[in-house]
RNA sequence: GGGCCGGUAGUUCAGUUCGGAAUGAAUGCCUGACUUGCACUCAGGAGGCCGCGGGUUCAAAUCCCGCCCGGUCCA
């Protein structure tokens, strides 16, 4: 595949030509680079094909060195004395977005309103240093020394050039970056070189240019100015100037460690390395490695393994000795990394589970945990997150105050994790156990892959397992592909509707939205815009709520010419709010009159108050972690999804429901006003968007007094003492890490309350005992059940006992075959299992007889044979005298030679059934040579 | 949101493929023997709505459908 190239003016700028940069090719990795050294030959950059090494180690380039905080506060204020304005950085989490999950770049803050025009950006240009997490470089973080990692701020220095308004593009953006590290930093300006390189991502493209300073990667220049439509580049309006500093790599070179995790983690790498028992660590070996450590490829194992093989070659090892000296410092950087990001995660409230970005997370942890087993300290888990919440936590405060809630989030996931792998260790051994039994020495790959896909346990758990009782297990390399194959089966169904209507609607006014003027109107006039297709109805204006944000559309109808229709279904098209009546239909241009029915508005609007109070109450009892995943209003009843980490115990749903009962009844008025984005979420914060990323310029804000601010489009009461009173009806649990809450409101939660009630009056009612005896009652009842069970299987026993004895002979038909006793003996009604237990005890104690033993009623025959151990020896076969009685009863049997039963709806033919297993008893017998 | 695995004695699990007695196993518990006592060992015993509700069948822990609960992988 070729790649692809923007041509050279792209790169082009006034200031290469002015500096006296040359344009050069790579020859040893074929990219185009700006250097002021002319007989430069390679990029200078030290990648894994080995253009050239880490120069830095030991011998840093700057004029001082920085720690991450000071390195931070140095890009921010020499952007800020240019001319830009300093942001706060945004949360690691991007709820504002519903495309990501993470905050992985800077300009993920700014993406996509500001970026394509919907909304001012918040200042222009501005700088921002932002948390940022990629878990895509998981596997990378460690070997690389700290060129990948999961958690890294990300230096932006943003301009947005609008067609009107150029801030700055190009040839500033260079100069910038220019002054900041020669001036700035002190590198000298022939160590810098910038090199091409495409770049695209979300949808947009366009050139940039990688600052490269002795063959470590320092910041990318993106210029981003292409939207990709259908695989081609279309030019944007706004061009928008996205730099990405990598402040730790900075930090890094800087101090020219033999790492960056030395560079960033200085403290806590020290403290994991003595955890961790590693003694001296030889540095001059590993700053070797570090200066060849450029040539480790990112990717997939079968990279990695060349990869060890090319640095050790490069330091004179073997490949198992670096391994062994390397290992475990790699682990250790690996550890000091994602526990950061872990502590920003969890701080964000993010809760571990199997969907979304709690996935991430615990993805993360039980990776996490995995290093440190290796490193045989996974009981310090807390102890490293404690150690990041105290040292960034001057920097970001937001750790400190969650610091209760990451620890408690982290030591429940631990404890399920180590669930998982106790239950896995105990299911591995049984299996090796089992393989072992049928003499197999290896453990089938189908079984290894579903071990990781139903119980989440990783080869190398099973291969410590089912070492230990002797069973080899080998992984495929392809291993994580075989996982993803047992999923092809049903492909994620993709479907991509777009609503035609939306051409239709597009010229159409937007509709004035009354019920957002005031929400308790019910009725209304309005003029008739547009009738469409299917008896759908467009007005000027409406007081008819469309179905979204979890609440169902209106309901009413429509007055016209003396005609009334009834509107079953409103839906938002765009702008526009679609009405769909039934017949008749108002005419375009006429007018109508439109009424609502107010008792399902009223219940909706209480309905969604409520889930703000609720909400609210759940964060005041459960912690900051609490996030609304969903939620959805009915008349009779509602219910809400929250985030959490444990199933909610009774008392705690009680607790809610008291707080947001109390809330209701504190008469609290419920304010909704329009904010620009930016606005709202610097007075509110990101906690607005509770009902996920809300698209526009301006951003609804529902506010009930201090109890509840989000983001909001729905109809709500003007005061919490409208909603009267709230019932949680139940809570269950959708997800891992979600609990959902049903509840309702007003007279439907008194009778979702009587409901329950009445069933409890029907099981008074059935039991004989009034209600606050119920559970006594209940109790001393399924006791006695239990003992009248254990008395009748008792009494079975001691009857068959007594029958089985000389009893037997005065009821039973006994006839002597060939030696053999047959006892025929019937039992009405019919009690299978008190045949069984006699036939039991007269076989066992006479082993030359053959129990016979029936039974039949209108509906159903049945019959029980048992043959004694010398009958059977005999060639008695019980299962075939079963089988062919039964068949002429119309069913059918089977069982062992010495025990079988059968039976059949052809009670009348339990007679001749009786002489076919006789006369089959006796062929048996007869055919045996004695 | 989709897939997979599981729910049987207080606990950990066999048994479910192919319907036919839960003589279930281990451990814990109780009683007794041994012992100064404990532990160990031995003998005996108690302990099961086979997750819930339907269906199929002469017969369901087992097959089918629905639900509940737990685990896990993927997006």
């Amino acid at each position: 595949m070729k790649k692809k190239r923007f041509p050279k003016r792209e790169y082009h700028i006034p200031f290469f030509d002015e500096q006296g940069f040359e344009r050069k090719f790579c020859s040893n990795c074929s990219e185009y680079f700006w250097t002021l050294i002319p007989d430069m030959e390679t990029c200078g950059e030290a990648t894994s094909k080995g253009c050239t090494q880490y120069t830095f180690i030991g011998n840093p380039p700057t004029r001082k060195a920085y720690n991450l905080h000071e390195m931070r506060e140095t890009f921010l204020s020499f952007f800020e004395k240019r001319g830009h304005q300093r942001m706060k950085p945004y949360p690691v989490v991007a709820r504002w977005r519903d495309d990501l999950y993470l905050t992985s770049a800077s300009i993920v803050d700014f993406q996509p309103y500001v970026t394509n025009g919907i909304v001012p950006a918040p200042a222009n240009p501005l700088v921002i240093s932002q948390p940022c997490i990629r878990l895509i470089d998981v596997d990378n973080t460690g070997p690389t020394f700290g060129r990948h990692l999961t958690f890294f701020e990300m230096g932006g220095h943003h301009a947005f050039n609008y067609p009107d308004k150029e801030v700055y593009w190009k040839d500033q953006t260079v100069r910038y970056h220019h002054e900041f590290v020669t001036k700035e930093l002190g590198i000298p300006s022939e160590e810098v070189i910038y090199k091409e390189d495409v770049w695209s991502g979300g949808g947009n493209a366009g050139p940039d240019l990688e600052t490269v300073v002795r063959g470590l990667e320092l910041a990318t220049l993106v210029f981003m100015k292409f939207k990709v439509v259908n695989g081609k580049f279309v030019e944007l309006p706004i061009r928008t100037v996205d730099t990405g500093y990598g402040i730790e790599r900075y930090t890094w070179i800087s101090r020219g460690t033999v790492s960056g995790f030395h560079a960033i983690y200085g403290t806590i790498l020290d403290k994991i390395f003595k955890m961790a028992s590693f003694g001296k660590v030889d540095n001059n070996l590993l700053a070797e490695i570090a200066q060849v450590s450029g040539t480790f490829e990112p990717g997939e194992s079968a990279k990695r393994e060349t990869s060890w093989k090319k640095v050790a070659k490069q330091v004179g090892m073997t490949k198992s000795e670096l391994i062994k000296f390397f290992k475990p410092i790699e682990t250790a950087f690996a550890v000091a990394d994602h526990t950061k990001s872990l502590a920003f995660l969890l701080a964000e409230g993010v809760v571990p589970s199997n969907v979304q970005e709690g996935y991430l997370t615990r993805l993360l942890i039980r990776r996490t945990y995995r290093l440190l087993r290796a490193l045989a300290i996974e009981d310090r888990l807390d102890d490293i997150i404690d150690l990041q919440i105290r040292i960034w936590s001057k920097d970001f405060p937001r750790l400190r105050e969650m610091h209760k809630e990451i620890l408690d989030v982290l030591s429940v996931e631990k404890r399920k994790f180590e669930d998982t792998l106790k239950r896995g260790d105990a299911l591995v051994s049984r299996i090796a156990q089992n393989l072992k039994a049928k003499g197999k020495r290896k453990l089938p790959i189908k079984t290894l892959v579903e071990l990781y896909d139903s119980h989440g346990l990783p080869p190398e758990a099973v291969r410590e397992s089912a070492m230990k009782k002797g069973i080899t297990v080998e992984a495929p390399d392809d291993f994580y592909k075989m996982v993803a194959e047992r999923h092809l089966e049903a492909p994620p169904k993709e479907e991509l509707v777009t609503d035609e209507r939306l051409d239709l609607v597009a010229t159409l006014p937007e509709t004035q939205l009354l019920y957002y003027t005031d929400s308790h109107l019910t009725q209304f006039e309005s003029r008739v815009l547009r009738v469409l297709k299917k008896n759908q109805v467009i007005l000027e204006k409406t007081i008819f709520y469309p179905e979204g944000g979890g609440q169902p559309s209106d309901k009413g109808s429509f007055e016209f010419n003396g005609e009334k229709t009834e509107v079953v279904d409103v839906q938002k098209v765009g702008r526009v709010v679609i009405h769909t009546v039934k017949d008749p239909v108002p005419k375009e241009g006429g007018k109508i009159k439109g009424q609502i029915d107010w008792d399902r508005r009223s219940a909706l609007m209480r309905a969604h108050t409520a889930t703000h109070l609720i909400m609210g109450a759940a964060r005041r009892v459960l912690g900051q972690h609490v996030w609304q995943t969903g939620t959805q209003k009915n008349v009779e009843q509602a219910r809400l999804d929250i985030s959490h980490y444990q199933r909610l115990t009774p008392e705690e749903v009680n607790r809610i429901e008291v707080l947001a009962n109390q809330a209701a009844t504190s008469m609290i008025p419920v304010e909704t006003q329009w904010l620009p984005r930016d606005e709202a979420e610097a007075e509110f914060g990101f906690r607005l968007y509770q009902g996920g990323a809300v698209p526009g310029k301006e951003i609804r804000v529902v506010k009930v007094g201090e109890w509840e601010v989000e983001a909001c489009a729905g109809t709500h009461v003007g005061n919490t003492g409208e909603i009267g009173f709230i019932k949680i009806l139940n809570t269950e649990r959708i997800q891992d890490g979600i609990e959902r809450i049903v509840y309702s409101t007003a007279h439907h939660a008194v009778q979702a309350s009587q409901a329950k009630e009445k069933l409890l009056r029907q099981v008074a009612d059935t039991l004989d005992a009034p209600i606050d005896k119920l559970l006594p009652t209940t109790k001393r009842l399924l006791k006695e059940w239990k003992e009248m069970r254990r008395e009748n299987k008792r009494l079975i026993e001691e009857l068959a006992v007594l029958e089985s004895g000389k009893s037997i002979e005065q009821t039973a038909i006994t006839k002597e075959i060939d030696g053999t006793k047959l006892v025929i003996q019937k039992y009405e009604p019919i009690n299978v299992n008190r045949m069984i237990k006699t036939a039991s005890k007269i076989t066992k104690n006479d082993p030359t007889s053959v129990a016979l033993f029936y039974g039949a009623d209108k509906k159903t025959a049945r019959m029980v044979i048992l043959a004694g151990g010398s009958a059977v020896a005999k060639g008695v076969n019980a299962s075939e005298i079963a089988k062919e009685a039964a068949e002429i009863l119309g069913g059918g049997g089977s069982g062992r030679p010495e025990f079988a039963q059968g039976g059949g709806t052809r009670s009348g033919k339990i007679g001749v059934a009786l002489q076919k297993a006789e006369d089959r008893l006796r062929k048996q017998l007869s055919i045996t040579p004695q």
